[in-house]
DNA sequence: TTGTACGCGTTATCAC
DNA sequence: GTGATAACGCGTACAA
């Protein structure tokens, strides 16, 4: 038999007191005696009592919970910046429920209305899948993480000014010719400032550039296929130039530095290479990799005070407040892939 | 104002039926006939009614969640088996309440009565801190992944076969000499067996080993730091001879092939490394990893079909069930930090 | 096959 | 400062 939990009734009539002062006891213990407080902490003890949030949440209709909507990629940003939301429950005493998709819409509308049947306060959305309009009807706040962002909330890095500290970086470093290279992305989304801020800076300050958009798919078999192609035709139509590439991950970044030095054998001087994200990972290649650090841990601290706060805002007026979209500064990471053959600088 | 939620009670007088009608036909909907179905389901509709999990968690105890405690470390095995796991909600229909803990006791004590609150079904541990003996008295029943797991079900990979997998691999190069890597580790814990593998695999043969010990703490520089002094150590004590490392992650083998390719520019033919994990990462190196496969989807599958018969063995008997040990073969991956000098085989 | 009445654990309202 | 009592939304004996 699973033994009846303790609840307030039975810490009320052990203590003497009712099932009200129990409650007021843990929410507003100033309006009890010090005495009475010490007699109902002991019963607690004494009964060992354990908290149970499920009456609550039904009463008050705030579970402390809030709802993560990750999609299921192998991108290291993504895993990065979960650890740092859940490692802030320290921070916030939000929980969270989370789910990762794949990236069917009516899979993904499935689970935020499993979300909301649990009561969560708010969601934080990663997923591209579903539009900001379909978000913003929701009974809960919502804030989106480098994602398209009309009509919800939300924290992106500026993509653009990363983009033009990327490439000014690799014009200070005066290659011949600059490359960006880029996968298929909506306009709508954060991440296409990537290729704008790249193209402005280029035709503002006359450089010869070229954005190559590849498709490197899922699977990194097919990344790699791409990137050797685009290596041959690198070395093919500038042969012997100086030759800058901006990525638009650590991650893509990171396999390309793989093939120069698979036949090269080191670095050749006349690349230099940024991604962006400042991952992990590109600490981790053999020359670690400059990059557009996106701040991961600043990233999800305010994204979780920009939920909580609207959270208060939708408690207090009844309704989700209009969106706020916060910018979180880029970091220039310059790191071997660019300056290895720089010492002095 | 937030517009009253439409209830059982608001469907069963729209729809002429009693709320436990209602609560029948998501239930045992087999018991309505098929007209008053469709009545209620068009009354369901037409009210837009959205589900509210706390009634149910409340009056039955069943929230359909599992809690995860997992350590905040950067090793990228957590970051792929917390994917794995999260990703099997399509398959069980378990939700996922997640946090993730730096080490402290009393915190994660703190941790788990939150997830008691909140009425999980059962805990998953990936987590050292906590022994087994605090978690099997807890009335929920656990699982512990690669961890000890005296009083506790686990699910573990066969540790002692895969370090034997891994020096046979060595041995079958003909290496002069084996060197087995690894972080001090509790001889408690599935992953001290990697050590006793190597040991005695070694001692049969006749190989000529060494284990070294070293704390790689938790920053990378350290690890570097600690690694570098290991290379130096082998070229001085075994020069010219072929030497074969077992490394008891891929971390930790990707950062010494790193050394390697900067002192060398490339994989030097003397040297044949074997990681632990067959993690991401090791696809990611320079020269891809060679390693044991902790088949880290089928352990995520495994850890939640195990959970779940005990959470019905829990609801069925009142308490929770004794303990099973559940154990993944490991998978031998042949990659270039072994192969690359021998195409042929 | 369907309905009544009560329980699940907590909070809110209003009296005292 | 404290206590009845009625919510909150759903499940389930038991009765019909």
């Amino acid at each position: 038999m699973p033994q009846k939990n303790v609840t307030f009734d039975d810490i009320a009539k052990y203590s003497g007191f009712s099932k009200t002062t129990i409650s007021r006891y843990f929410n507003r213990p100033e309006s009890l005696t010090e005495e009475h407080r010490n007699t109902i902490r002991k019963a607690l003890e004494e009964l060992d009592y354990k908290e149970n949030k499920t009456g609550r949440i039904l009463a008050k209709g705030t579970s402390e919970c809030v709802g993560i909507l990750m999609p299921s990629s192998r991108n290291f940003y993504y895993q990065e910046i979960l650890s740092e939301i859940l490692s802030t429950y320290d921070t916030y005493g939000y929980k969270f429920m989370v789910f990762t998709s794949d990236g069917n819409a009516e899979t993904e509308t499935r689970y935020i209305q499993e979300l909301l049947a649990y009561k969560v306060e708010g969601l934080m959305i990663f997923s591209h899948t579903l539009p900001s309009s379909y978000l913003a009807k929701l009974p809960v706040p919502s804030v989106g993480v480098e994602r398209e962002d009309e009509f919800i909330s939300s924290v992106n890095c500026d993509n653009y000014m990363g983009a033009v500290q990327a490439v000014s970086l690799l014009a200070r470093h005066n290659c011949d010719i600059f490359i960006h290279v880029n996968t298929p992305t909506p306009t709508s989304t954060p991440a296409f400032q990537r290729i704008t801020g790249f193209q402005d800076f280029c035709q503002e300050h006359h450089l010869k550039y070229e954005v190559q958009m590849r498709d490197m798919g899922a699977r990194s078999e097919n990344m790699r296929v791409q990137l050797s192609s685009l290596l041959e035709n690198l070395e093919r139509v500038y042969p012997d130039q100086k030759i800058g590439i901006f990525f638009s991950s650590d991650n893509t970044a990171n396999e390309f530095l793989k093939l120069l030095i698979r036949k090269y054998h080191t670095l050749p001087d006349r690349y230099r290479l940024v991604g962006f994200d400042g991952s992990y990972l590109g600490q981790q290649a053999v020359y670690s990799i400059s990059s557009i650090g996106q701040q991961i841990e600043k990233t999800a601290h305010e994204a979780l005070r920009l939920l909580i706060h609207m959270i208060r805002d939708t408690r207090e007026t009844g309704s989700v407040p209009a969106p706020v979209h916060k910018v979180i500064p880029p970091v220039l990471l310059r790191r071997e892939t660019t300056e290895l053959y720089n010492r002095k600088d």
